[in-house]
DNA sequence: ACAAATAAAAGGATCAACCAATAAGTGGAT
DNA sequence: ATCCACTTATTGGTTGATCCTTTTATTTGT
């Protein structure tokens, strides 16, 4: 039966699939060592290339696929079993590998009959889990990711300027209602949640779906850092996007910018003292109150 | 012997640690379902939630350690073997979640006695992974990709003008002489790798960590969309990075601005003309060469 | 004292089940 | 004929046992 249906995919592992699947497993790992002990003499002209671990190669595969449009969104992978018979490789290692493009957006996963993996097609989650991470592991100060913010958000002003059609003009004004509404209707902590959806609109209106996508990851990002600080001043949230708003009406960039970036610099400046606050508050008791880590520095 | 060392992880799934593990295993998902199936009533004020799987939860765990610092760059985790029976699920959830985690970069795993998993320090491929899938996967036009590309690296400038030292530009300028030399050397097509540099470099004199991620990713994204393209204007690449680094010296930063994004918009045109060309060379013939789609269109 | 052999620890991979969810079919009651 | 409940097959989700590979620490032999 393996033989009827087109060889789909390469098998990841060795020459040919015998029987007892006794056969050679090393080949595809040798030649991973050999690029991977590059002793970095001189320099580093080598590519990173790294271990190649069964699931990696699978993920390449179906990777290349869905970046050549082989695979478009809304196709189905074959179940996992039939997987792992077309890489000759367990069904660990197919899953493994379908966690992998699951967890980076690249596929989602239905279960049931007529289920299975299917290629995604939105979505721009990836890259602001990519840029939490970094936060909480590289170090980055926050004011760095704000500024980005601030930096990005102004340029997404000037292309919405050069851009934006009246009716996304138009959405962001109903956006701003919206909100309006919801705080004259003593709307309590909850619409924290949905500051990002003008941001949003703001960089749909440049027409370029990078800086969207960048955009929305950042401000998601501010906004959870910043969360459960609860900022006093949302009446001025709404009056000065609404200025902003005319000054893109207005086509004038300079001036949009400029009411933007100062907004939330000051907005910024607001939530950092409080942070600094808060942290002088807990400062004296550095507690480590239940959460032990799970073990000491690495001895290497 | 469970009970001698502090709980370090709450188990993953549900009240106790049966000796049979044939204990309820349900509550979890219950939970996830119940906030799942909220019918989008009135506004969306719901977090996304998801659904639980095991492995999301594991991943969860751990994320938040790292993001409280609790777990730090260098630290070790426990191993797979001890953690699946910390959490109480089986070695290969454990397996799952730490697969998951190492592609996106939080760990990095070593294999051998005194082996295991590592927080990883650096790192910002998980950013340009995500956009490239962005980009393999929501048919975001690659314009979008070099437009962003450029406000950014514009930003950029404008940020290093204000705050570059006078080393980081020295090293700039070493970074060209050594091109300059490569170039003059006849360094053929290699050289091409190590465009990035140049940006990297330029992007750290802005001393904000994110910038440096998110223009590197997106250089990087750039070059590799447009790879194996051989760019006929060498010469102009080194004279046009001469004169922004000269602007940024002299702390102009409209002039390298304009000079910068001249640039990049000559070379963006250039690259696509000879895109298109190649491509109305393939179009008469779409040939699908011989990599047939895993399957067809969904049937849903 | 140094080198080779060995043991142990850890991740890597596999297999064979079984559980859970769900769409599709089946059949009876109205 | 229509509609609802039930069954069923398929597919992902999970488990645990078993083995392989890599790497370091230790032992042992010269």
């Amino acid at each position: 039966m393996a033989a009827s249906k087109p060889p789909v995919t390469a098998p990841v592992k060795a020459p040919s699939k015998a029987a007892t699947k006794a056969s050679a497993k090393t080949p595809v790992k040798a030649q991973a060592q050999a690029a991977l002990d590059a002793p970095t003499t001189a320099a580093p002209v080598f590519e990173p290339v790294r271990t190649r671990r069964t699931f990696e190669a699978v993920c390449d595969q179906i990777r290349r696929q869905v970046a050549d449009g082989s695979l478009q969104p809304g196709h189905r992978l074959p179940g996992e079993r039939e997987l792992a018979e077309q890489f000759d490789i367990s069904r660990s290692g197919v899953r493994e590998a379908l966690r992998s493009l699951e967890l980076a957006g690249i596929v989602v996963a239905r279960t049931g009959v007529n289920g299975g993996f299917f290629i995604r097609s939105g979505g721009s989650d990836g890259i602001a889990q990519a840029v939490r991470d970094m936060v909480a592991l590289g170090q980055v100060p926050t004011a760095s990711v704000t500024e980005a913010r601030i930096e990005l958000t102004c340029v997404a002003i000037r292309l919405a300027c050069q851009r934006a059609t009246d009716a996304e003009l138009d959405a962001i004004e109903a956006d701003i209602d919206h909100h309006t509404a919801l705080f004259r209707q003593g709307g309590g902590s909850r619409d924290l949640r949905s500051v990002g959806e003008f941001y949003r609109l703001l960089a749909r209106a440049t027409h370029n779906e990078v800086i969207v996508m960048l955009v929305d990851a950042l401000s998601e990002i501010v906004r959870t850092l910043l969360a459960r600080i609860d900022p006093k001043p949302r009446e001025d949230i709404i009056a000065v996007r609404r200025q902003v708003l005319q000054h893109i009406r207005a086509r004038n960039a300079d001036r949009a910018c400029d009411a933007m970036a100062a907004h939330l610099r000051h907005l910024n400046d607001y939530l950092e003292a409080q942070r600094q606050e808060k942290a002088a508050l807990l400062s004296p008791v550095p507690s480590k109150r239940s959460k032990p880590r799970l073990t000491g520095p690495a001895a290497a």
